[in-house]
DNA sequence: TCCATTTAGTACGAGAGTCGAACGAGATAT
DNA sequence: ATATCTCGTTCGACTCTCGTACTAAATGGA
């Protein structure tokens, strides 16, 4: 029963303030209020606490054509967020402040025994801390490809990684002292989109990212679909053809086996004599260096990618469906097909939900474990929105 | 831009006490503090303007074993509301109050023209407003089979209804001079559910709506889902198989096809001569008697519907789903069967959602209206329980 | 019968928060 | 110098909850 009293009301205002700074700063306490339409004796107060807690710093002042200068407000980018992306096959540790720039990043390759890689990550994490001494570290944020459950913290789905269950979040915070959050890497991609592109008005998008597997993150009502057991967004793991070839979850036809970066090497290999050591990005390669072969592989990638989605439009409606991973560097090839895909399973008079690739999929991950770690003082960067 | 001041505060222990009400009828005052974890002094005062307002009555006084007898507080049932259910065949026009009991209730043939019936529909309610002037009408609940567009207030998707196009809203709104709330069938099932089934920690759960077509209303973190044009949740038309059969959605081989009543008569035509003006009740029946053939049908039916959900249960992995329609009759065919399929989806760790049937359809959608008109001073009914 | 005990509901002042008007600070234009 | 304009702060009014004290009403025992 979350009953409410005086204290809620700051509560909500201050979020909304800390977000208007987030996003627009530099920014005065009298355009706070006009953004905002909170009274200027309000939002002084606001700012007053905020600035005692050393989550916003005086700047300079403006230059107005006329009347008093306006003091610029901005997050002290003094406090910082440690963020961890585990892969399959690499882990990044790196760090950035409040504003998501990041500073420093290191690589290792993924241990197969995750106590390895638990205290190699430990290891690097401490010398992360080491470098930052007169900085506030607010927590560590990681993203997995994978499911965990919230009440045992255990890893307990991550056929593309080989560990199974094991406790990331407590040893970690033990040997550094932190908060630790963890999350589903499509998740943590979905976060990142609504904090960071300006994409705060957008309350129902989904993500899919295509690598080894396909993750989806759902963002609906402008807030993260968790599920029974943060299991929402497997999608990749739904049977389109029941008798297909077997998915790492044990069972059979999955999206994934259709659609991911592995399928269409398969699709090469079994069309074509050699290529045995490939990877999806030679694949590529191939393909522009006029491989037809390679083209066909592709195409049937992206004609599955395209009738999987197909769930996702019809079942969620999303205004926007992004696409992460190492096909968006061939957009060119891909788009056209799944975009059609994405038009035929519009219904008579609905809507056709934007179908954009996104990047630099390895910033969209560490972004999001910023988002993460900073949600509990922000909010879902959304929910400002509303 | 939506900030918070002393009112907001006051609008949320408001509702909450409301629903204490709503679900714990008769209950006094002082247990309403002590289940809400306010101040009897506050729950005082909320429930004086509550019964300033009418919302509330005073009731009798209850019988402690010691001390002073506390006054129970119960809905004021004299507040009602009209709820419309539209249906390909037959609409419902009924009246219920605020606890959702329903007192009377009209049934119509659904006219093929959707002008005759709104006027047909308006006639109806009017009355009803004639027969109730001593109660105040809170507003009208329509459920239909189909989208509409929350902007234009027309008409968009409704295959299994001939209409296109029309607004419903507006021509009913200013005949009656009453509020008019419109929803698809499946989300006023969702709601249904939530409000009246004791659910109301059950904050992830999927309506599945099974009749000439197959409808899904979605709960996620507590807010029903309603996508892009309010489309979410038509799971019904995603293809299983794209070569199958046409459906009257313009594509081919939806889930719908293969699973709705409308597919089980398919199947049974298919493999028997005789049989041509049936219905699924019949078909039912015929299962129930013996007939290999319907059985056989109902079987391929309850093989498919456990198939389309696999998308449900790994994309959403909600808590709990729910299955309205006929086959409810002969649950003990079907059951088995979908709980089998939704097992198989289910992935290693993850929970299995209850399946559960719920009977008395015509019920859960009107129960349904109430809801929906209700929800403006409630809130989402799940909402209270977060 | 009277009084202690117990529980329900109310009264009232303290505290937290926002609003809005008034005020002071600082800059520009006349 | 003065008017004007904008930014930021101060202060009293208002709203709402909390917690304590108080009143109401019932039971049970002396």
């Amino acid at each position: 029963m979350q009953t409410a009293s005086s204290e809620v009301v700051r509560h909500i205002n201050r979020r909304i303030v800390l977000n208007l700074i987030r996003t627009r700063q530099p920014i005065s306490r009298a355009d706070l209020a006009r953004a905002s339409g909170m009274q200027r004796s309000t939002i002084s107060l606001i700012v007053e606490e905020l600035v005692n807690e050393h989550w916003v710093l005086e700047g300079p002042t403006g230059r107005p054509p006329r009347g008093r200068r306006p003091t610029f407000l901005r997050l002290n980018d003094d406090r910082v967020i440690i963020g961890v992306d585990i892969r399959p096959t690499q882990i990044t540790v790196a760090l950035a402040d409040v504003n998501c720039k990041f500073t420093s990043q290191t690589v290792m390759a993924t241990p197969s025994d995750p106590e390895v890689a638990v205290k190699s990550i430990i290891q690097h994490i401490q010398a992360i801390v080491r470098s930052c001494e007169k900085k506030k570290i607010e927590g560590i944020g990681i993203t997995l490809p994978g499911r965990f459950h919230q009440d045992s913290n255990r890893l307990i789905f991550a056929p593309n990684l080989k560990w199974r269950d094991i406790d990331l979040r407590n040893p970690i915070a033990k040997a550094t002292g932190l908060e630790v959050e963890l999350e589903n890497a499509a998740s943590a991609c979905v976060l990142a989109t609504v904090w960071f592109n300006r994409l705060e008005a957008c309350r129902n998008l989904v993500v899919v990212t295509v690598s080894e597997g396909i993750g989806t993150g759902i963002l609906m009502n402008g807030q993260l679909a968790r599920g029974l057991n943060n299991m929402a967004g497997e999608f990749g793991h739904v049977p389109l053809d029941p008798e297909g070839p077997l998915c790492t979850c044990g069972s059979r036809g999955c999206w994934e086996v259709f659609a991911s970066n592995r399928a269409a090497l398969r699709y090469y290999l079994e069309s074509s004599r050699h290529g045995d050591g490939l990877g999806f990005q030679d694949l590529l390669s191939l393909a522009d260096q006029g491989d037809t072969r390679a083209v066909k592989a592709l195409d049937t990638m992206a004609h599955y990618l395209g009738r999987g989605m197909r769930m996702i439009v019809a079942g969620l409606a999303p205004e926007r469906i992004i696409v992460i991973g190492d096909l968006t560097r061939s957009w060119h090839r891909f788009g056209p097909v799944i975009e059609a895909e994405v038009r035929a399973q519009v219904l008579p008079g609905g809507g056709v939900p934007v179908v954009v690739p996104e990047h630099e999929d390895g910033m969209a991950r560490l972004r999001g474990t910023v988002a993460l770690v900073l949600q509990k003082h922000f909010g879902t960067g959304a929910t400002l929105a509303s």
